[in-house]
DNA sequence: TTCCTATGTTGGAATCATTACAAAGTAATT
DNA sequence: AATTACTTTGTAATGATTCCAACATAGGAA
């Protein structure tokens, strides 16, 4: 599951936030950045049943919300009810199956400098002082275009 | 609150998406197309409470279920708890606090067109046939920069 | 290394937004 | 006016998330 590098890695990053490293922060964080699932915390849950039979679902909410104060993690919602979350290595948005639900990651050479650029410019427009964004395409995945029998 | 030419205005958009014209509807329609303060249904319930004060807030989230299915309102989530509502009468996006909640609409001269690029851009790249998008931006709005005193 | 304590984990209960359901009402068509 | 499919309503059920108190432990101090 996790390689070495991933475990190397992740322990990096909560010391440099300095977060107490917990066998479940370590083992939710490599877990997130090696799976682009967009997991939920049942996925989670169920993913890591091996390594971390015992542990509560109210941990992997602490946990979650944790990464996400420290940015380390975004929080997605695709309608199907329960948050998904999303390890944020290098920057994407998201195209979100109306139809199954299923996320799948998007990004394109100079997407950073476009994002930056609507940031910028709604700071202006707005007042607020941005600290970040999020971007959502919805629209029916392939496999639900073929399903659904809609033609281009 | 809400004048006549919404009310005929929403009235129309009823009909023209072959909806059945309640009372129920007409109004919250009206609520929403006057209102840009993006409420939750506990806020429509209040904001309705003279006009239709025996309406059980089920008939709220059907109503607003309805409108999303026809594409007339969007939902937001600005992280406190419970959906917001929002009639899409012109293009824009929003702007949320990370701190109050507050969300503020957004748009600029070629906001549509950029709108448009990112669309047809997403759909080359996934394969996904797109039907809509959000975009948030996420920071301190100018009040609460203020009552948490920090400098730009 | 051992001790100490602030912090994290656990599981079960509590919360709360949203949905499901069945009975009663009504809009639109005839 | 009669018909009927759709809508509203109140209440119960659901389910994701949070709360809480007891227990465990990571990491710094001695
Ligand atoms: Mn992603
Ligand atoms: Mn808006
Ligand atoms: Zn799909
Ligand atoms: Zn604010």
């Amino acid at each position: 599951m996790a390689n070495n590098s991933v475990m190397e890695d992740t322990l990096k990053v909560l010391k440099d936030h300095k977060l107490r490293v917990t066998p479940q922060r370590h083992i939710i964080l490599a877990y997130l950045a090696s799976h682009h699932n967009h997991p939920t915390v049942e996925t989670i849950r169920d993913g890591l049943s091996k390594e971390l039979p015992n542990m509560g679902s109210s941990t992997i909410y602490n946990t979650l919300n944790t990464f996400v104060e420290h940015r380390l993690v975004v929080e997605l919602q695709n309608g199907d009810g329960s948050t998904h979350y999303d390890y944020f290595g290098t920057p994407h948005y998201h195209a979100i199956c109306t139809n199954c639900g299923k996320i799948v990651d998007v990004t394109y050479p100079g997407f950073s400098k476009d994002e930056k650029t609507l940031e910028e410019r709604t700071a202006d427009i707005s007042g607020y002082m941005i600290s970040g964004n999020h971007m959502e395409v919805y629209g029916l995945c392939p496999e639900c275009q073929v399903k659904l029998g809609v033609k281009k």
